[in-house]
RNA sequence: GCGGGGAUAGCCGAGCGGUAAGGCGACGGCCUGCUAAGCCGUUUCCCUAUGGGAACGGGGGUUCGAUUCCCCCUCCCCGCGCCA
């Protein structure tokens, strides 16, 4: 939620920011009306009880004193008249009003490219040395803007659901059987380098001074509110019947809310958490993308950052967070541009947003797999966390930083370590927990 | 699931129909050569702000007036039951 001050101080910023995200500025301008509208109601109505608070003292007063109160309290009597019908009418124009405050996106960060949806993504990194089938090199030098290296690779790589199915170490057959497409069974020693990805990625950002965090895999509404727009969320979250429950989209989450309506000590900032969830999504919008493998799917596990910081600390935080989500594909050689995501693309949440695409031989493509968002305090307002200042009580700001999804950078191990023969190759910081160099 | 007891400010904690004590912590000031102690003030939110309004887990009710009485809900504690 933005700060109801920037809509009555300075509108030209929320103005400025639809008009860079390509979005309509109606929604502004109906949110002036109705805090106008609202602040004028709020000052009649407490003029009211003003007005009947000294009654109620004078009637105190009088029953102190001995003295028959009964008049004042036929006047009280009808001022509390007119307050309820005040009560009523503000009651709705502010429920209005908060709804479309809610639905004001996140002010866009004035470096952010402006572009009207993610062709206006803009890379602005490349890291690694990828393995580039001879016939994709045109695709991987304009993807890479030339400035990757790349060994040509003579094999045509194999799509992980060929390569995984053929080597059971997946089956998507039966997982559609039993639950439906969109999701699978792994077997073997894919759960096993899951297993030893989120053990590596844990203490990793244990390392780092993270606080790991397991959190409930479920949350309300109110709390799924808080977290991010449930109106915008409602269409991926699955609910649970006959409870007011939903399955997590990702930790990111319930780690926000986690510190609700709470005030944290400046001493105590920057919060920083490592959450480790199952995400489950309902892909809704995805139909025909993706649609084998198991790169998009309805459930996976994920390791997130998340951080708590003071307003002045959280563009620092940001690359913090994305510098953590760099060494950790360094490691793990998997080779990856970064993404600068342009305005339109940015979703309302995020001020600033950088994905990690990692190189996909078989497809010949650089998909996401990280995706590092400054919220600023847009998140910290819905959920009121804030922490003691000199200047009073502020709302933090928030971010929020894949570390891994645990599919996709299966995925990517997959596709860029498989070898001819369709063995795959264990990346050199994963050999230790799984016992064994190939799989 | 059943019975009993609870929820008050950042934290602890009194009040139990007349309009939120006190303590701790934090911040600001005074006093000190410095620190400590001591003293004074501030320390929930909203509003067109020397003022006014709201707020005692949440929602409703009774009353001129509710932290206090009544009803519903949530969560916590104790006991019983059930159970990985």
């Amino acid at each position: 939620m933005i700060d109801v001050n920037i809509l009555r101080k300075t509108p030209e910023i929320l103005f400025d920011s639809q008009k860079r995200r390509f979005q309509d500025d109606k929604i502004i301008k109906e949110a002036i009306k109705l805090d106008s509208d609202w602040r004028e109601l709020l000052r009649k109505s407490n003029d009211l009880k003003a007005d009947k608070n000294k009654l109620v003292r004078e009637i105190g007063e009088k029953v102190r004193a001995g003295e028959n109160p009964d008049s004042v309290k036929v006047r009280a009597s009808e001022i509390d008249k007119n307050i309820g019908d005040y009560e009523v009418k503000l009651r709705e124009i502010e429920t209005n009003r908060d709804d479309i405050l809610r639905k004001i996106p996140n002010i866009a960060d004035a470096g952010a490219p402006v572009a009207k949806d993610d062709s206006g993504n803009l890379p602005i990194y490349f890291e690694g040395r990828a393995k580039v089938f001879k016939g994709d090199l045109e695709s991987f030098v304009a993807q890479s803007r030339g400035k990757m290296e790349y060994d040509a690779s003579s094999f045509k790589p194999q799509s992980h659901v060929d390569l995984l199915v053929k080597r059971n170490l997946t089956n998507l057959e039966n997982a559609a059987t039993v639950s439906g497409s969109r999701f699978y069974y792994l077997l073997g020693d894919l759960v096993l380098l899951e297993l030893s990805i989120e053990h590596f990625a844990l203490k990793f950002l244990q390392k780092k001074g993270f606080t790991l965090v397991e959190p409930p895999f479920m949350l309300n509404k109110e709390a799924t509110n808080g977290a991010t727009d449930f109106t915008a969320f409602e269409d991926t979250l699955y609910k649970v019947e006959g409870e007011d429950l939903y399955l997590i989209a990702t930790s990111e989450h319930p780690i926000a809310a986690y510190q609700a309506n709470s005030i944290l000590e400046e001493t105590n900032l920057p919060l920083l958490y490592a959450g480790i969830s199952p995400c489950f999504r309902k892909e809704a919008g995805a139909h025909g993308k993706d649609t084998k493998g198991i790169f998009r799917v309805h459930q996976f596990n994920k390791i997130e950052q998340f951080a708590f910081v003071k307003p002045e600390d959280s563009k620092i935080y940001h690359e913090k967070l994305l510098e953590n989500a760099k060494e950790f594909y360094r490691a793990l050689e998997i080779p990856f541009r970064i993404v600068d995501i342009a305005t339109g693309d940015l979703g309302n949440v995020a001020s600033r947003k950088f994905d990690i695409e990692a190189w996909y031989p078989a497809q010949a493509q650089f998909r996401e797999v990280v995706s590092a968002s400054n919220v600023l305090d847009y998140q910290a307002r819905r959920l009121k966390v804030r922490y003691r200042a000199k200047e009073g009580n502020l709302f933090v700001h928030t971010l929020n930083s894949t570390l891994i999804a645990t599919t996709r950078t299966l995925v990517a191990i997959v596709e860029n370590n498989q070898q001819e023969d369709g063995t795959i190759v264990v990346p050199k910081v994963l050999r230790d927990s799984m016992g064994k160099e190939v799989i």
